[in-house]
DNA sequence: AGCACGCCGACT
DNA sequence: GTCGGCGTGCTC
């Protein structure tokens, strides 16, 4: 339905309501919190003094207190749906806030919709969380002083020289500059070959027409770096970002920068894809494929996909970049001709700047290793690679070693009895964390000291089985004697200051072979590392989810990245991957970084198998007491539902998941899946209503709570 | 989700 | 006698 700008009444003064309420009262349409399963999923109606334009934040009662809501466009459902309800008065108007402007609306109403959540839960949910806190007095003084800080504002600082663009770059940029109504980009470019110089090219043009321009990172530890590097570069210009690491006050002023157009650049996390911003001329999605751009509760929307939609409603230009490219980005990015859909256009950048090349990948095949010396539980790490190691700590170089599992060991057990250390709430193994000696759970945070006996035998002998990074370190400690060891993981990071720090002292050359998970991995830059190690990377290649292969090539291949950035020192950088399966076509594509033969594989076998991009997927989730609770829900909801999916949808057999107990709540799922995505949409539209009146139903036997989970990253 | 109302056990 | 446990129900 087309938006309307313009500020007529929604509805013209209401005679019935007018004889209740005081005056001339105009019925207004607004949107407030309702969860989905209140059943309150369409805007409720108001009474207001005057015409409120839509996209006007109001104070308004619900029930016994006072809420935020956002005039809607629609008049809330028909007048037969609102039989005798006695509408009650907007309490408060905030003034000098410009309306949501319909864009915005457009766009959380599409994400409702296609999330399957009610307009108000998803329009709430992307506001400031302080904006919900304040009164129309509050407001009035922030309003003030956000003024004040406007007027501050100090642009006399020097710009930073822009370096000379590679030809590959040159040619993405022409490509970006051509007229006429865009597709969105793809921009695949190897780790180095200097995506973030187009980012910034591209969005000085944008500055230039006057327009504003949204930057988003996957992570929040990323966004400092790609800050400094944009001040630096448009130091008169106004930079905000936009995250869930800002406290409520500087989200809110951050937020309203941006709204209020004197903010010309927004840097931001997933959250930052629904900022107002009135001059919109640029978005950029870096590392597209990662997926933290997927939110992993509540409305589980993606972000990466609502940019696209967003720049097709603004009619501004989206730039997806990665070096390892989603495939369903790369799906769209591929033209019909070739299998694909044409949807975006592929600009590629293969080449690092400053001639520095990708390090060379060592595949290292463990079977033909040396086996460990009897006794030693700790999973091996090859002589070669040890050797490898040591070299470098004598050169003076520094090594990234990358293990995807924090702590020291991911289970005990008792040499005796068997017993294991498995978490009495969860269906999990607790953690062994040698730091402070604790077993944890990290489904459920349970926490206990570790015995010193098995609490089944008695037995004193209780063993760490497999290998965590905290081992890991242990492990490098012990073969590589004298050489500095640094560690960064979750558990490092949760102390405020101590990613920086450590990042500082690798910096410094102060360490001489880090040890992290995935989160090294991603984005930092490091100059002085020549080698990087996976030393378990096997893990991902069986496991049961189908995307498992596609985010193991990525992250492998933003590990590679780490090494060889100084042309100095490229030349004899090296990957090393130790595998039990040398063959496996993973590592065959990563030896020579063939991405495209990757995406070529992986795009054959999804297609044989039904599944994304060549299928749309949707995941119905409960939570119950028990998980015959959950199953006999899913269950029941296939059965209600099965005429509505008819010949394009598809119901598989509800399944308990993954984990299948965490905090002594039963989870269990159940996949839907249809060849085409308007069917699916179609089916869950219609469904969702079903299913809410089910669920009222079977909370009484045990069902806790459900949820759709729409193109689900993990199955 | 909040935040009520509502009807049964251990405390000032 | 009250404080408070969380079961059920409503919010324009």
């Amino acid at each position: 339905m087309p938006l309307s700008e313009n500020a007529t009444p929604t509805t013209p003064p209401d005679d019935a309501a007018a004889a209740s309420a005081p005056a001339r009262s105009w019925r207004v349409p607004v949107v407030v919190e309702t969860p989905q399963h209140s059943g309150l999923t369409s805007p409720l109606d108001y009474l207001a003094p005057t015409a409120l334009p839509p996209g006007t934040l109001v104070r308004v009662p619900l029930g016994r207190r006072t809420v935020l809501g956002v005039v809607w466009d629609t008049p809330a459902a028909g007048p037969d749906a609102l039989p005798d309800v006695q509408l009650k008065p907007v309490a408060e108007v905030l003034d000098g806030l410009p309306p949501l402007p319909a864009e915005w609306r457009q766009l959380v109403g599409f994400a409702a919709g296609y999330y399957q959540r009610a307009l108000g839960e998803m329009a709430l949910m992307v506001l400031p969380p302080e904006l919900r806190q304040l009164d129309a007095t509050q407001w009035g003084r922030r309003e003030k002083r956000l003024h004040k800080a406007v007027a501050r504002h100090d642009d006399s600082v020097a710009t930073a020289e822009r370096p000379p663009l590679t030809p590959q770059q040159a040619d993405a940029l022409d490509a970006l500059a051509e007229p006429g109504s865009p597709k969105p980009f793809l921009l695949w470019g190897s780790t180095g070959s200097g995506k973030t110089e187009v980012y910034l090219r591209q969005a000085e043009r944008a500055l230039e027409a006057g327009q504003q321009v949204l930057m988003m990172v996957p992570e929040i530890n990323l966004t400092p770096q790609l800050e400094a590097r944009v001040a630096a570069r448009f130091a008169d210009r106004r930079i905000v970002s936009l995250h869930s690491g800002l406290t409520p006050a500087q989200r809110l002023r951050n937020w309203l920068m941006a709204h209020y157009g004197h903010a010309d650049l927004v840097l931001g996390t997933r959250l930052a894809v629904f900022t107002p911003l009135p001059r919109l001329g640029l978005i950029v999605v870096d590392e597209e494929h990662d997926p933290s751009y997927k939110q992993q509760d509540g409305a589980r929307y993606s972000a990466r996909d609502l940019a696209v939609y967003r720049g097709h409603l603004h009619k501004v230009p989206v730039i997806l970049g990665s070096a390892t490219p989603s495939l369903e980005s790369w799906f769209n990015a591929l033209p019909l001709a070739e299998g694909g859909t044409g949807r975006y256009r592929r600009l590629a950048m293969p080449a690092r700047v400053g001639d520095g090349n990708m390090p060379t990948v060592r595949v290292l095949d463990l079977s033909r290793a040396p086996k460990p010396a009897r006794g030693d539980s700790a999973p091996p790490l090859a002589r070669e690679l040890l050797s490898a190691i040591t070299e470098r700590v004598e050169r003076g170089e520094q090594s990234l070693v990358l293990l995807n599992r924090r702590g020291y060991a991911p289970v005990l057990q008792c040499g005796d009895c068997g017993w294991k250390s498995g978490c009495p709430h969860c269906s999990a193994w607790r953690v062994f964390h040698k730091v402070d000696r604790t077993l944890r759970c990290h489904h459920c945070g349970f926490t206990e000291r570790v015995p010193r006996a098995c609490p089944d035998c008695g037995n004193q002998d209780i063993a760490p089985v497999g290998r965590g990074t905290e081992r890991l370190e242990e492990q490098l400690a012990e073969a590589l004697p004298g050489a500095r060891l640094g560690r960064i993981d979750a558990d490092v990071t949760k102390h405020k200051g101590a990613l920086e720090a450590q990042l500082a002292s690798v910096h410094a050359g102060e360490v001489d072979v880090l040890v992290g998970t995935q989160m090294v991995a991603k984005g930092h830059d490091f100059r002085r590392i020549t080698l990087v190690a996976a030393v378990n990377p096997d893990a991902a290649l069986f496991a049961s989810d189908f995307r498992a292969a596609e985010r193991q090539f990525a992250l492998l291949l933003q590990a590679a990245g780490r090494a060889g950035r100084d042309a100095g020192v490229a030349g004899h950088s090296e990957m090393w991957v130790q595998t039990w399966h040398p063959m496996h076509p993973l590592y065959q594509a990563l030896r020579c970084y063939d991405y495209a033969d990757f995406a070529r594989q992986q795009l054959k076998e999804r297609e044989m198998a039904g599944l994304p991009p060549y299928a749309s997927l949707a995941m119905l989730r409960a939570e119950g007491r028990t998980q015959e609770a959950a199953q006999a829900f899913l269950l029941e909801a296939a059965r209600l539902v099965q005429d509505h999916a008819g010949e394009a949808v598809r119901l598989y057999p509800p399944v308990p998941t993954p984990v299948q107990r965490v905090a002594n709540v039963e989870r269990a799922q159940m996949m839907i899946e249809s060849p085409q995505r308007l069917a699916l949409q179609r089916f869950l539209a219609a469904a969702q209503s079903v299913w809410l009146a089910q669920a009222q139903q079977h909370r009484r036997s045990g069902l806790i709570r459900w949820a759709v989970d729409v193109d689900p990253l993990a199955i």
